[in-house]
DNA sequence: TTGTATGCGTTATCAG
DNA sequence: CTGATAACGCATACAA
């Protein structure tokens, strides 16, 4: 065997001889002190003097105890763990965020319980309900279905931060980004660059993002002096099939049009498809816009125009909204204002 | 307050009057048997008369009982949680694989544990550590990089089942995907479409997955009659960008190809824009495979031909085999054969 | 079949 | 400052 310990063998030296886990009644025993005056030391509940500290240290080393967490958790309340909850695991947007999540919650050791909501209230209901019999310490909903009074209610019993909405309560923390802002900003950007007929893929209509997105689209346009024309907008549900539809949908009914703004970058990328296998080219017959600035829309083919939203940032910043709400402290936290990336999607209208 | 009972707030109905969480104990009180009987049903752990059983029910509804996973957890030795180890919890392909298995698991009363092991040992074992302080019953790890002696003597604590190597062991189960033949066929396709002088854009030397891909490269050349030249295999890191500057790499050495075997769909996707930017088009002046069909691959341009790898199954698979695992019986899983998407990015060598 | 008693590993509340 | 000791909520060996 190798000097060095090996991996997933925790720090116990090879002379413990432990069956199970050591405890930390093993340790108060090697150290020659009471068990609660470990306990002590490893909470820091308490001012111990620096002999028995150091005895203490030793013993921890020497036998490469480890806290039990679960223990923890029914003795003391605190399982140091946070639940969130997320729409799919896989959402290429929530995906960053989840990171950010775990980037920022790790080092304060915390663990994050995953769960998804599937895009249904009652599903999410469940989450919420699974995560509190798991006795998390609080709860990061990434733009949940649930209702504002049902987030309300819930963060009675422990913290809450939500995404994707604004609102305020005890114990509640929102972070919102300006979806509404971003929806002008887009279609701004192809107004700049001479269109008039901007066709719009909407989200989910219960959404309240792809709506808030709508309406920057419809604010943009009359700020113009343009008339939404309702014929071009469409529905979409987010997914990149549901753009690719949307563009059959545009182009089967006859409608003129320029460019198009989609709701997020999944259906951009769908659109994108979806004009080609019609024959039309992007940018040079059709400019497309989408939202969000998903990793791989760099690498999107033409490389997408969007709409930057930091995802990354969003989860790191809600963990750390959370931290600080479990730290007794009111936090402080703002998503940056939208961003567009003009990309070659986009294009001036020739003529 | 309207009848319907709100969201994450459990089955509690409103009349229940306790402060804190109910009990197995408050349970047993109204249902007038014991604890430890409610306790049995509860675990199904032994029979008992249908009458208290009816007592029992009542009582566990009507108070809304719901059993605290922590004190079990201590109890009892299970937390009816799964650690499960990918690299990046935003990873395109093992999402899915998440998904999967937060599906198979969720049924069967299982929480998954997600953590990250960003791609470095040291990470990875850590991450063994904190599950294992966290009493998981047991650990998925999804193409690790830790060495097979050290699952090996992991799946020694609790059961362990690992993907993306074959590995016997007690209490270890593994699940690969034939990466070897999948890269054989992606070669064989563009072979096949009269190809000669085919580019290889390889993964990160260490991982095993990506080594086998290109000894299928390799195998499929060579069964071709075809010498394998080094100077068209070209490193890469498995994300978009490197795909890229292998293309930039490849072109700069003047190196002639007619085709480009990616290996990853991520790479491919890279590498397709690099061509773009040098003016060359996909599929008519370089035909391109890439390895995995993502779900979004597809939806690129052109449509990428590509390996079919389930990754959705394979995390079912996984979770399902963990399942049996824990039951106490020896799983049987395959995941099945490589198969050849062909979509638009490659076609037959003209002239 | 059912109830009693003990322990799981910690935290927290007491006295000293 | 420190050490007993009682929870925490449940599972389980043991007794009835």
């Amino acid at each position: 065997m190798k000097s060095k310990s090996r991996p997933g063998e925790g720090a116990r030296t090879s002379r413990a001889k432990a069956q199970g886990p050591v405890t930390i009644e093993m340790v108060a025993q090697a150290a020659g002190v009471s068990l609660s005056t470990v306990s002590r030391i490893l909470n820091g509940t308490a001012v111990v003097s620096e002999l028995k500290r150091q005895a203490i240290d030793k013993a921890i080393a020497e036998l490469g105890f480890v806290p039990n967490p679960v223990a923890r958790g029914l003795a003391g309340g605190r399982t140091l763990s946070i639940g969130v909850i997320t729409q799919a695991i896989d959402s290429p947007f929530y995906g960053a965020a989840l990171r950010g999540i775990e980037d920022e919650l790790d080092p304060a050791g915390y663990n994050s319980l995953f769960v998804s909501g599937h895009w249904s209230p009652q599903a999410e209901a469940r989450c919420i309900d699974l995560l509190r019999a798991r006795r998390v310490d609080g709860i990061i909903v990434l733009t949940g279905r649930l209702t504002d009074q049902a987030l309300k209610v819930c963060a009675k019993s422990q913290p809450v931060v939500v995404t994707g909405r604004t609102l305020k309560a005890p114990g509640l923390f929102s972070l919102n980004f300006d979806n509404f802002e971003g929806g002008r900003l887009a279609t701004q950007h192809l107004l700049d660059l001479g269109h008039r007929r901007i066709a719009f893929i909407a989200g989910d209509a219960e959404h309240p993002d792809a709506n808030e997105r709508l309406r920057g689209y419809r604010a943009a346009l009359e700020a113009a002096g343009i008339a939404v024309d309702p014929a071009l907008v469409v529905p979409g549900q987010y997914h990149e099939v549901s753009g690719l539809m949307a563009v059959d949908r545009l182009l089967e009914s006859r409608q003129q049009f320029t460019a198009i703004f989609a709701c997020n970058d999944q259906m951009a990328v769908g659109a994108a498809l979806g004009l080609h296998r019609r024959s039309l080219r992007v940018p040079d017959d059709v400019s497309l816009v989408g939202f969000d600035d998903l990793s791989t829309s760099m690498y999107a083919f033409p490389p997408l125009s969007t709409i930057h939203q930091p995802a990354y940032e969003l989860g790191r910043l809600a963990a750390s909204a959370m931290l600080q709400l479990l730290a007794g402290k009111q936090p402080v936290a703002e998503l940056p204002a939208p961003r567009l990336i003009a990309r070659e999607s986009s294009r001036r209208l020739r003529g």
